[in-house]
RNA sequence: GGACCCGUGGUCUAGCCUGGUUUAUGACGCCGGCCUGUCAAGCCGGAGAUCGCCGGUUCAAAUCCGGUCGGGUCCGCCA
């Protein structure tokens, strides 16, 4: 009995044909005399009724049928009688009258049912297939088809080449810690999995691909996140003789697009472009989260004189001190602020300053410290009122930054300041080019090495080699140097970054410098690379989007897990196949492998 | 490498803090029976768990302690 129809598409003016209809089934009621079977397809459900009396045949077929059981039903498509249609059910108007079934396949009891109660991930991994038969997670998939359909659609409308590059590529030292595959043919020695397309999007733009996209696997052997899987998918842009502009213009326009055909969503552009230094001083984070405000506040000017020493020492060796409001938590008892300091502490802070704004008294730690005139200063620049609890953290900015910064987003979420169902995009841009490395004593590309410097700080960057200013100081030349380099948020998660190259070589040379690597043992690293670079590298420049957490965040799901298929687990283990597992001796001796037990 | 949370029939869950009258709770599912219009069908009955594992404390451990395994989250790491 092959299928004439999908579950989910019958409809009134459906009333009369003759159907067959397959699918799985969702559930059965047997009155004793008459039963009704959901029978459920990819499109949705529709109801099949079973009559002893009219077909004694298929009726008893019917009473067999189990849960998820694989069925054919064939009959024709009537209207349900008056009073019991199922709004519920988009098909609820009609239902199909099973003159014929038959049992593609039977099924065992499954685990745990579509509509359950969601199961504990372990289960739902090691039986993905039927975890992804529940709605919410088929509804993931189809997402996740759409927004990928919709991604190449775009490209391809704007005259991107869709090119595939290589799995099997060549270890370079730095950046994350790759998986390695062994080379049979060359006894020894191995490749490993990219941890990104980068370099091969480079070379495309050498020859001569202008504008690349690839939806592309990528690879890092790290310590996994809710946000992160040993293997994942980026989005992955590169374009020739473009600059930022052109580059940010076209990625909105694809995250418009994407929005717009998968959630029927209008995203306004352009996208709010900030700062990185106005990200972090705002919002204390490189991807703040803009849609609630509770916003930072510098107050080193009101205290810096207080008598107390902590504010002073932090003023005078070169930190800050910020402030922000949280409304109505004057009730915050000890434990509560406790547990905040607790947070605090895990971003460097040493303390949170406190100040409660009680109906009477003003409750805090530090009040004695403080004027009635200096506390006042700090209540009127953050907006507090009575009922509000004022929070102070005093360091260098980084650390303010990062700590201040955790606990805003700690306290918009107690405090449901997030609206729900908004879409906020915005670019963080001119970061700063390198990262001054404190354990090995020298900078580090905040990207990596070939993001070009920002066209006006070339000056600071070539200033960088004739100062008298110690490497580390922050009022080192290279310390000051921004970058080409953009990320691209989404409701406080980055979701994609990119940068312009460098294609010159003195300018590469200039960079190379400041991070202690001469040229010639960077060939050594990316010698293909520069080597290409010799025959004539456009000016070009590209962006990588994390496609599982655009989809996650677009589900409105915590995790990228419930947006892939066959996700692995934080151990990087797949409960489903049971992967990694050792294989056989014979396999690893032809790849000249030996292998060491774990010591214990 | 470090910190924290979780682990009770097939599934979800109560009990754990404050150890003992609980034969370890309830729901879904499963099995049997009844039932001709339900749709999370209903009603009656039944089976199903040595409380992840090991050890300790105690007269007594699902409950307290230590370890271990598994799952999850975070820091480090990672763009």
């Amino acid at each position: 009995m092959k299928r004439t129809h999908h579950c989910g598409e019958l409809q009134a003016e459906n009333i009369d044909e003759e159907v067959v209809v397959n699918g799985w089934v969702q559930s059965t009621r047997d009155h004793g005399g008459v039963i009704f079977i959901d029978l459920r397809d990819r499109s949705g459900i529709v109801q099949c009724v079973f009559n002893p009396e009219i077909q004694p045949d298929a009726h008893t077929i019917a009473q067999e049928a189990r849960n998820e059981w694989v069925l054919a039903v064939r009959g024709p498509v009537r209207r349900r009688p008056e009073g019991t249609e199922n709004l519920k059910l988009d098909t609820g108007l009609v239902e199909v009258v099973g003159q014929r079934i038959e049992v593609l396949n039977a099924a065992k009891t499954p685990p745990f049912g579509v509509d359950d109660a969601e199961p504990e991930e372990l289960t739902r991994l090691r039986y993905r297939y039927l975890d992804l038969r529940r709605p919410r997670m088929a509804n993931n998939l189809k997402l996740r088809h759409e927004v990928t359909k919709s991604v190449r659609e775009f490209f391809y409308a704007e005259g991107f080449y869709e090119v595939e590059t290589p799995m099997l590529w060549k270890s370079t030292p730095e950046g994350a810690r790759e998986f390695v595959v062994p080379s049979r043919l060359v006894p020894e020695s191995f490749f490993v999995l990219p941890q990104s397309p980068q370099l091969c999007k480079q070379l495309l733009m050498v020859a001569g691909v202008e504008k690349y996209f690839q939806i592309a696997r990528c690879f890092r052997d790290e310590d996994s996140r809710a946000d992160r899987q040993p293997e994942f998918t980026q989005i992955d842009v590169e374009m020739s003789f473009v600059d930022q502009d052109d580059i940010l213009d076209t990625t909105e326009r694809m995250c418009a697009q994407i929005m717009k055909q998968s959630l029927g969503v209008d995203v306004p552009l352009p996208f709010p472009r900030y700062t990185y230094a106005e990200a972090r001083a705002r919002w204390g984070s490189d991807k703040p989260d803009t849609r609630f405000a509770m916003e930072l506040v510098d107050v080193s000017d009101i205290v810096q004189n207080s008598g107390f020493k902590v504010f002073q020492n932090a003023v005078a060796s070169g930190g800050q001190v910020k402030a922000l409001n949280a409304p109505g938590c004057a009730s915050y008892t000890r434990k509560d602020i406790d547990d905040l300091i607790g947070l605090s502490k895990q971003f460097g802070a040493k303390g949170i300053a406190s100040w409660a704004l009680g109906e009477s008294e003003i409750k805090s730690q530090v009040a004695k410290f403080l004027t009635k005139e200096q506390m006042q200063g700090i209540f009127e620049r953050v907006g507090a009122q009575t009922g509000d609890l004022v929070l102070a953290v005093a360091d260098t900015p980084e650390v303010v930054a990062e700590s201040l910064g955790r606990i805003r987003l700690e306290m918009g979420k107690r405090l449901e300041m997030i609206p729900d169902g908004a879409w906020d995009f915005h670019w963080v841009v001119d970061f700063p080019l390198f990262g001054w490395n404190d354990k090995e004593h020298r900078y580090d590309p905040m990207h990596h090495p070939f993001c070009a410097p920002n066209p006006d700080d070339i000056q600071l960057l070539k200033d960088g080699y004739n100062t008298d200013t110690e490497p580390g100081h922050r009022d080192h030349p290279w310390g000051k140097v921004r970058a080409t380099l953009y990320d691209l948020v989404l409701n406080g998660y980055e979701i994609g970054g990119g940068s312009i190259r460098t294609h010159r070589r003195d300018l590469q040379e200039l960079v190379f410098g400041a991070i202690g690597l001469d040229f010639d043992h960077a060939k050594e690293r990316f010698g293909f690379l520069l080597e290409a670079f010799e025959y004539g590298a456009p000016p070009h420049g590209g962006i990588a989007c994390g496609l599982d957490r655009i989809i996650a965040i677009m589900a409105r799901s915590d995790s990228i897990r419930d947006v892939i298929a066959f996700p692995k687990t934080a151990t990087f283990t797949c409960p489903l196949s049971g992967a990694p597992t050792p294989v056989d001796r014979k396999a690893l001796d032809e790849l000249h492998i030996a292998t060491v037990p774990m010591a214990v």
